[in-house]
DNA sequence: TTACTATCATACCCTCAGGGTATAGTGAGC
DNA sequence: GCTCACTATACCCTGAGGGTATGATAGTAA
């Protein structure tokens, strides 16, 4: 497939016309017919309806059109920015974040970054806590939120706060009577469903050594690649999942129950290269201790406890 | 540009390494060179440090390969879908919607709808109410979520629900002392930023005819394209937006104050064209009859007024 | 039904973009 | 400064993609 063929199929869908979208992209209208026979081929599946006038696209060809339009747009947006990094108007941040971040204050710390650097273009990568490790030192990102701890002398990480931990319960189970904090010896016997299954080590584990520590024993366990997974399972009662509190959000029809216990904590942790010095660093590093100071709703309505030293001086509590 | 050169480019950036790029590519090293060259004359850019070995990618290299990763991944899901429905093993159904019903019930009702329906591919595509009526009629949505009345009798409109109208006020001002409901005549000589801006009529015709009716004039009327921005001038004390409730969760740096009144409400409609009798769009509607049934705490949360005559008998207070 | 028009498909030719081979130029390490 | 590993340059050749001519057919009006 050609980007080419993807521009020649839009003009098709857009015209309705095939003589007209020939017109509109300056050449014959018998090779674009062939271009879009090619691609149809390619696909294995026709995308327009020819035994009308004017054509109709089929169901498939809807579907490839609207994709092929943002397909199309995404790489002009691409195109712009490179050219703007390249030639020195903008810089270029590059952050990686395990997803549940977004449910907790990355959000508004990029609000707050796009406010205070408007000439930054973020670029925000999803990716796991171990892959970030990797790409810091592969320069593919900048700055990584995770949830893991590692030991790599070349990455440096900062713990930025504790978050508490929640059980996720299906509906109308016996754990889900109680709406009190549930104590981890609880969780003994049930099944339980952990992510994301690769690559290891990951928040799975981090889940499983705590209640083996705990000694908690689930009567089973069940390792899933993510996190909507595992929700769409405790949705079907199918066992207990443990995430941490701010990704409650992210579905609304099973209950959650807050775990109790001094170490029924996930950590959110800043990585960077040890030695990186960018500007752009410290003010991350900034906004973030001005988002603390800010005491957002979030913070609380999450269960969230910021580090006693975070918040004021700068570099307490760090590594 | 061509799709070429982002395959060849990912390759060269992966391996760091021209010659070892080639061979995984099954082409020789020369015409890869040049590839690369006529790409970066195009974006006149350079995105490779060559005066090092192994080579190094350039700040705007490193943003184009990781776009390029996501282009090229993206046509693969969009060939996969368009397979999919075109082999008649997926239906798609195309959702058309204004962006805040994405901090409504929107995403819950599409995770019910995948669980109901997992054969279907369902596309999501943002747009304004009005463009919604024509993307209806094209056929490049099925169903259109949006907040404006209309009168084509080609497309068929259910009122879901009338949702709270609350403005946003900057932190610190006259306004944001109180936090009680805010009668619409407090906002009499103020400076008011509505959006969107195009293309007319829009919410924000919604929101001045509101202003006009009731005989409140603010002193100053700003008009932007979007919702975000809107808020962004809220937060830097450029004035007073008006929005829907549920959409209170995009920006936690400015303040929010019910709007009192009959008439501060803002509707959201369900739009399909008239005589469609899909099962999908049958589908829909019982889910969202379902939604409002359990009264998610978001309806709550978010000052959300179910019409009385919804909820239970179907058909009812439709069009 | 027929004739007409607009429009898409087919057949066939030609050109140049992209790939190949040979070789010159160059950074990095000993 | 020599060598190795690697990239750039020079030049040739082939086929993908575009052009022209023409056939085939849906829609339409009489």
């Amino acid at each position: 497939m050609d980007l080419r063929q993807l521009r020649y199929f839009t003009a098709v869908a857009r015209e309705r016309n095939f003589t007209r979208a020939a017109e509109r992209l300056h050449i014959a209208q018998p090779p674009l017919s062939r271009q879009i026979q090619l691609l149809e081929e390619e696909l294995g599946v026709s995308l327009i309806h020819r035994k009308s006038r004017p054509i109709k696209l089929t169901d498939a060809g809807r579907l490839f059109y609207e994709q092929a339009l943002q397909v199309l747009g995404r790489i002009d947006q691409m195109k712009d920015a490179t050219r703007r990094v390249g030639l020195h108007r903008n810089k270029v941040l590059s952050i990686g974040f395990v997803a549940s971040t977004l449910y907790g204050g990355l959000p508004l710390l990029i609000r707050k970054l796009r406010q205070n650097a408007p000439e930054l273009d973020i670029q925000l990568l999803e990716m796991l806590s171990i892959q970030q490790i990797a790409a810091l030192k592969e320069g593919r990102i900048d700055l990584g939120f995770g949830r893991l701890k590692h030991s790599d002398p070349n990455i440096h990480s900062t713990v930025m706060r504790e978050e508490r931990l929640v059980a996720a319960l299906a509906q109308d189970t016996e754990l889900a009577r109680d709406i009190a904090p549930l104590p981890l010896a609880a969780l003994s016997g049930q099944k339980l469903i952990v992510y994301p299954k690769e690559p290891r080590p990951s928040y799975a584990d981090q889940i499983l050594t705590l209640l083996q520590d705990e000694d908690v024993r689930p009567s089973e366990v069940l390792e899933v690649r993510e996190i909507q997974t595992a929700l769409g399972l405790v949705a079907a009662d199918s066992g207990i999942s443990i995430i941490p509190a701010s990704a409650r959000q992210m579905r609304s029809d099973v209950l959650y129950r807050l775990i109790d216990g001094p170490r029924a904590f996930s950590p959110v942790i800043l990585n960077h290269r040890a030695g990186d010095s960018s500007r752009y660093l410290v003010l991350v590093k900034q906004l973030i201790r001005d988002m603390y100071a800010e005491n957002p709703p979030w913070l609380e309505a999450n269960n969230i406890h910021p580090l006693p030293a975070e918040g004021g001086s700068p570099g307490a509590a760090e590594n």
